[in-house]
DNA sequence: GATGAATGAGTTTTCATTCAT
DNA sequence: TATGAATGAAAACTCATTCAT
């Protein structure tokens, strides 16, 4: 691993672990074992370092999702797949995720105006399937903005405490929270692990991620 | 209010919104209108007055669930309750209750043992509404566990968001959740704010709040 | 013990221990049973106190030796005596001694000249009496100055160490440092408990001591 | 003298003339010529300083007399060289041994355990020649222990009061604090300069300083 | 690339002291 | 006599950042 991905990795852990303002610089140097004059050959400030790892991780989320779902009407489809990516990206990378969730309020104005743009892009996503699904009437949610934070919430907790030494396997994970979502939706139906193993791959290839079950 | 209640009502703000480590002894004195030797009358350490925040609030959870409770042996009208009163709290008081979700990694690890025994204490209720319904055939769910971190995470996600001087009620908020929450559990019935007015109740008193529809 | 003798007692006792500086008000007051307003009700200032304490202690050594070696005029015996004393005063009273002997750096400027002073006038008894004892050819010794020194400091000691509940009786310990001295100043006699009995009387009542061997 | 130089010395000289509590951050970095913050790049903590100054000078009182004294079996020459090392490494470093005798109750429990230990390693040099005197019937005291106590403290008061720009040299001093320290063990011999010519050179040597007199 | 040295501004916390009650 | 409340100044120490090498 080249310093520069050693100080972007050591950053990712200690935001999501620690908070931004919990984290040092000396910490992350530490951490990336470099000293704290070599952080700033690869960073800009201690907030450039913040902001990069939202954008990019704003953005391979958008990238998932429009791949992912590009090409499908059907709103329980892109529910469903909206929700196995979120889950499975939740799980797979919850550093970088547990940032952008937890983070947000330490980002300067301009900062943050341009992370919440693309966070609403992403939700944007959320939005219209629910939407979507209720206009044709496979949804019932009196209050659908509600019902997409209150599912967003719910599938962003995951990075909090998965796993992926433990017991449960991605797959069934995401399958899990899928069912969980479409119930909620009022659309109960199974859902089967081959039915996101698009998303699976999806997640695979955006984040550069070696190809298995369980990444 | 009295100085002691101004330093503890400028921590629950601050905390909430900067985070404890966002969060200064100068921004605390000045938000509380003290000076910052002042405020050391009032509190330990910036720690101490973290912990107290925390325990009070979950000692409030717990106190508040263990009354609305008592005496029910219905798992489905339990979980109803476990939701209203989480979201109600979580909506009412979002300062403390987002201290008391985001914060834990800023204690140390010996106060941190303290809460999260407190926090599983409180969850402790909730799995065994799942439990209790799964086993009785009304809730099913092959994760209970699993489950019973989506939804605490779907519930919590309403301090974030949720405003008092908006379009939607507290009551119609809390009755949507619970009905997100059955359904999610398999169980999908309709819910009535009528169900949940003792909750409302029981929230006020355990937060000493004005009893009327928006606290 | 009165509020005001609690004030004293806690000062001497910490400043002796933990030194002037190292003692805070609140030690203070914790020491003392009182609030740190109210040791203000019995001293002016930290300094004042601590002035408080070194003039006094030296206002009764200059008593002491002064009643003590009043018509005398044998060198021997008054040496004997300035020794007995001070040795017996540190040993008795080693928080008020040990404050003389070690704080005076703490002082301001004007307040060390007058506590200096004191101190040069009690100093002045053991000059004289060195000068006399090597004018009678008694005492021998080629720097007079330097053994006067070197046989105050040797006497202080006794304060950073001697425990009255040990082996070592006060008369004993008083004698032993007689002699000790006397050798010295090349004059080898022994010293009877006896010859010291004056001192110990002396002392008691300077410092208001119950007569009796151990004070 | 480089910054790290500047940093102990500025320490030696503030703690011994205004002690460890009197001495702030800030009188070390004006007297180092550096900023507060540039002088936490030399040292850990201010109590780390003082360990350190601590433990060096000790180490080197232990080696100049494990030095100065091997090989010598007689305890009136190990007595003789034991009392000038001392007044010698007093006088020609007043710095260094004043925090040592001064300010061990500044330093925290397991600190000062460390300390105390090399203290009670270079006192047992003294406690062994007096015993040996004793047993060898060449010295004369009724109380061995409290005897060393009075003379270690005789001598270290030298740290208080001697300067190198005064009349008095260090070989008469060393000389002549010798023949006190004998006289009072009952062995009262005459004591040349050229005795205590090693010990100047140990002296010298171990403390690195310019062989010549007056150092 | 990499870092030791350096620092102004900042941190949390304690200081001695005052004063209204 | 006694104290809770209050504070400006100072305490020790850390911060993110720069720069010469």
């Amino acid at each position: 691993m080249s310093s520069a991905e050693r100080v972007r990795s050591a950053a990712v852990k200690l935001f999501a672990t620690k908070g931004f303002h919990g984290t040092g610089i000396r910490d992350l140097a530490q951490e990336a074992e470099l000293s704290s004059a070599t952080l700033y050959h690869y960073m800009g400030t201690k907030e450039d370092l913040l902001v990069e790892i939202m954008t990019t991780s704003l953005h391979r989320l958008i990238d998932a999702v429009a791949k992912a779902t590009a090409g499908s009407d059907d709103p329980v489809v892109r529910m469903r797949t909206l929700v196995a990516l979120h889950v499975l990206a939740h799980a797979a990378q919850p550093g970088e995720t547990r940032v952008v969730d937890n983070e947000v309020d330490a980002l300067s104005a301009p900062a943050r105006a341009r992370v919440v743009a693309l966070r609403d892009e992403y939700e944007q996503f959320w939005a219209k399937a629910i939407e979507d699904g209720a206009a044709a009437n496979v949804f019932h949610t009196a209050q659908p903005a509600v019902t997409r934070l209150a599912l967003l919430e719910m599938c962003s907790g995951v990075a909090r405490w998965y796993s992926p030494t433990g017991p449960l396997k991605l797959e069934d994970l995401a399958t899990h929270y899928a069912e969980l979502a479409l119930r909620a939706l009022g659309h109960p139906v199974a859902v089967r692990a081959h039915d996101l193993r698009q998303c699976l791959e999806v997640v695979a290839q955006v984040w550069d991620l070696p190809v298995q079950e369980g990444f």
